[in-house]
DNA sequence: AACCCTCATGTGATTTTATAACATCTCATT
DNA sequence: AATGAGATGTTATAAAATCACATGAGGGTT
């Protein structure tokens, strides 16, 4: 996690997909998240709240064995459940989404909001953006309403380049 | 798979989600394959064609692991590749979908076509049925043209309840 | 304080899903 | 017959996810 800056940095840059101050907004969404934790009675214990901060600081989709990696390096358990729990805990509240395609996660870019995410992710940097969208509107909703289907949860993610990657491969 | 045929037709009744005769469809789409195999070049070999026949009998989304079983017991190999490969052939060439949600494969319903599938997932049946959609259209076309992002590929998947499952569950 | 209850955590073992690596086979073409 | 590309088969292993069960940490009650 310190030896790649490099090549974090590109991801970073190309994530987003735009550039921010990146320490910001981690330190951001975490207070955010400690807030509405509180507000709802949600325990936002310190196994749960570090593995949110590895998934926000990376700022990219992870897998689930990538944030146990991270958290037994921060001390806490070393077997899978540790992290599938933490993750389980963070998407079901909304701090996370899971991205089906990779079977991996990300930290929400819209939390304490309700929506059905939709993702943007790139094949060369691995770089991850959501897409907030109103429910029920499109494609899926369509079909859903002429066959009296009722959904419940959609998985929305498009694969392909981000324009950072398409930039440095053209030139 | 011979000792369950109430649940079968369960599934099957609840599935398109529409009745229809199921026997003449699998033909049809068995001969429609081979059809479009034969016009393209395409090699539809023993194994890549039973495993075609296996997503349209049982017309709901299957484990690789599941085709696996059902190719074993028509005589071919028994070991994940044989598997994988047969999806991976049907798939990169649109006779069968992917289902990321579940990890699992289901027969295309629109095939010989180009298209961008959407499904929609009876969680209680399990239920698979498939919507057209023009490409590049609803909510990820448009956050895609915002970002400047090239798609090359979409998942679009709903879980829910299909009508007769709620049907069902209401009575 | 002692008790209980619920939820969270930790661990070992296992299951499920998927791929790597390599030998053999088929079949059209030369 | 010799070649070569693609398909098949097998062994082994990797990657992702869950099960089962013991322990622990905090509330609330008596």
């Amino acid at each position: 996690m310190t030896t790649e800056n490099t090549d974090k940095d590109l991801q970073r840059s190309c994530v987003g997909f735009d550039s921010h101050d990146h320490a910001a907004c981690v330190e951001e969404a975490l207070a955010e998240a400690e807030a509405r934790s509180a507000a709802e009675g949600l325990r936002l214990t310190p196994v749960r709240r570090r593995a949110l901060e590895v998934l926000l600081r990376e700022h990219r989709a992870l897998g689930a064995y990538d944030v146990l990696d991270a958290l037994r390096e921060a001390g806490f358990g070393s077997q899978p459940p540790v992290a599938y729990r933490a993750l389980d805990f963070l998407v079901a509240h909304g701090f996370a989404h899971r991205i089906e395609r990779l079977n991996a996660f990300v930290a929400c870019a819209h939390p304490s909001r309700a929506h059905a995410p939709a993702f943007m992710i790139c094949r060369l940097c691995e770089g991850v953006a959501e897409a907030v969208s109103p429910p029920s509107r499109g494609i899926l909703g369509r079909a859903a309403r002429d066959a009296g289907f009722r959904i419940e949860q959609t998985v929305v993610e498009a694969e392909g380049i981000c324009p950072a990657c398409a930039e440095k491969a053209s030139a």
